[in-house]
DNA sequence: CTGAAAGCGCTTACAG
DNA sequence: CTGAAAGCGCTTACAG
């Protein structure tokens, strides 16, 4: 099976030109259906491949997309965009295009270096997958390529974004425990650390406002630094009767710290969070969470992505996929007093 | 930043060739230091950016590397195998090369097709990642590519692989539980599933061997069928007082069922897992298993991908990456009776 | 030190 | 229905 068949290998053999092999082998019309059914066959017996890197000289596209992760989503035991990725690397394969991962290091992201894909024109468009800091998203912007920002955005970027809907997904998480009966309710997580955590938060907010249940400032915790460092924190005394947690992994701490300070989950406090990930299911109770729709999110992203490199300039947006909610053994009905 | 600037729009505006403009931004010979200079600032200036797919072309290399995933290793909660995925996209990084990542699906594993990558010529060569059937792998066998297997090896493919010292690192890992006064060890793992669970078995056989134990039939237990789907398993009565399991994840399904059995872990049994991954320390007891290095893995694997490439028919068998015990909280000194 | 020529493998008009 | 010509952007001999 030596592959270095080329179309004009083929067509010598045939007697016919390189032209009529590409016609047939891309089956466009101007060929005989039975000269093209000898061709396809032959090719077949040669152990044709086609050459992309020519088809991409021609056409100037490369069939890539970059998709961008920030490195400080990437460490062991984060795995959430990795799971992204792989989905986008399914939707890709249906348009004929594939992934390059690029992992963005920290120092580039300082130091405001695009990825190398960039400058060797190996993509034909950036997904950024993850949130990244002011500077560099302008950097990202001046970039002449389809881009846009997936699971996160930025109110002052004219960029394309796909997002869960982390609001209304808190929102209605929020009113699932006042429906249970919950009054007293906390948040859990830094709302300057990035939009999903924000937003989350606004949901929730709203949630209590709709009840006219008042926002209490010491019920708004942090769980991590500015950087993403997760800190330990401190638990109000007296405690709520909810924590609605930013994302799972934290609210799987939670649970842990308050079984370790004799407390039970839930019935002396419930515990919610968000993602559906990993966490979610590890730990006893499990966690009613909002399961984040990657597959559409990938979908909906590729989508939007492909009719950007077709037609250059069109817009979309932030777009936003709905999750769901996931109903485990977390929360308790409260009795009311 | 307008982009389709090439090599001769930049010849042409200092009047010289565009040999002259290739030579000067590939640093080669033949050209002056001070020309050189001023085409290099010059194509800053314009934003040039290189075009990989024409070197591509007239170079017959891609650079690019295929990396293939069986989708069996993929599902939610198994990130592994995409961990080192993006090891190895960062080793490919330092050559110039880019990582492009396909999961296998299982119907085009059946059917034996192979990823389109290859029949596109998107990749130099492949690395798969992940045990496959023998049929896939003799169909692997047939690519006239370099091809490389990565966490998993098949004794009559004649191909070269980078595999963790699973035997080694379980019979580290026996070793120590000996040392700790146990002598009824029992292993879990289905033995047929994939070679890193015999293997991992063969270095606890040889570790009983050592010491003169018996391998005790009952004592070998299956976690899983032969799909790799996991099974619930009955555990031998009496209990042994320790359990070497196959992997962390069986590890601490293992616990959780000694834990509702009403077991203490380790005062009534001792249990260790393999892989050092994230089940390992979401359990209390934290596990005592044995950490993969997966950066060596992807280094040694990388580094011999390019010698193939670059060295068509070089050769190097079966390398093994040595992994480390990670001592924890999981193993509890017998006392002699 | 510099450049004209040829070619990598394909596709896109265009002509027959 | 079929094909000769030109070109995509670069690099590799080779000549000056």
């Amino acid at each position: 099976m030596k592959s270095n068949v080329t179309m004009r290998d083929i067509a010598e053999k045939l007697g016919v030109s390189s032209v009529t092999v590409s016609k047939a082998l891309n089956d466009k019309d101007g060929v005989s259906d039975e000269l093209k059914e000898r061709i396809k066959t032959l090719a077949g017996e040669m152990g044709y491949r086609f050459n992309t890197a020519a088809k991409s000289m021609k056409e100037g596209l490369t069939y890539n997309i970059g998709v961008v992760i920030p490195e400080r989503f990437t460490g062991p035991g984060q795995s959430f965009y990795l799971h992204i990725y792989q989905q986008i690397s399914r939707e890709l394969e249906q348009y004929g295009y594939y992934g390059i991962l690029h992992i963005l290091h920290r120092e580039d992201e300082e130091q405001l270096n695009l990825p190398r894909i960039y400058y060797d024109r190996k993509v034909d468009g950036f997904i950024l997958l993850g949130q990244v800091s002011k500077p560099y998203i302008e950097l990202v912007q001046s970039m002449d390529l389809p881009k846009m920002f997936l699971d996160f955005y930025d109110e002052h970027a004219d960029i394309d974004s796909v997002v869960t809907d982390n609001f209304y997904g808190a929102y209605e998480l929020t009113n699932y425990l006042i429906a249970q009966g919950h009054r007293d309710i906390a948040y859990v997580g830094n709302l300057h650390s990035t939009s999903s955590i924000q937003d989350r938060f606004l949901g929730y907010y709203k949630s209590l406002l709709e009840h006219r249940l008042p926002l209490r400032n010491e019920w708004v915790l942090s769980d991590r630094d500015d950087e993403g460092v997760y800190v330990d924190m401190e638990l109000p005394q007296p405690l709520p009767t909810a924590f609605v947690c930013n994302c799972d992994q934290v609210a799987y701490n939670l649970v842990q710290k308050l079984i370790a300070l004799g407390y039970r989950v839930p019935e002396d406090c419930s515990v919610v969070g968000f993602d559906n990930d990993v966490y979610a299911t590890l730990i006893v109770p499990q966690l009613t969470t909002v399961g984040v729709d990657i597959e559409q999110m990938a979908r909906t992203a590729i989508e939007s992505m492909m009719k950007k490199i077709s037609h250059p300039g069109s817009r979309f947006g932030r777009v936003l996929v709905q999750g769901h909610i996931v109903y485990r053994d977390s929360v308790q009905r409260m009795e009311r007093p």
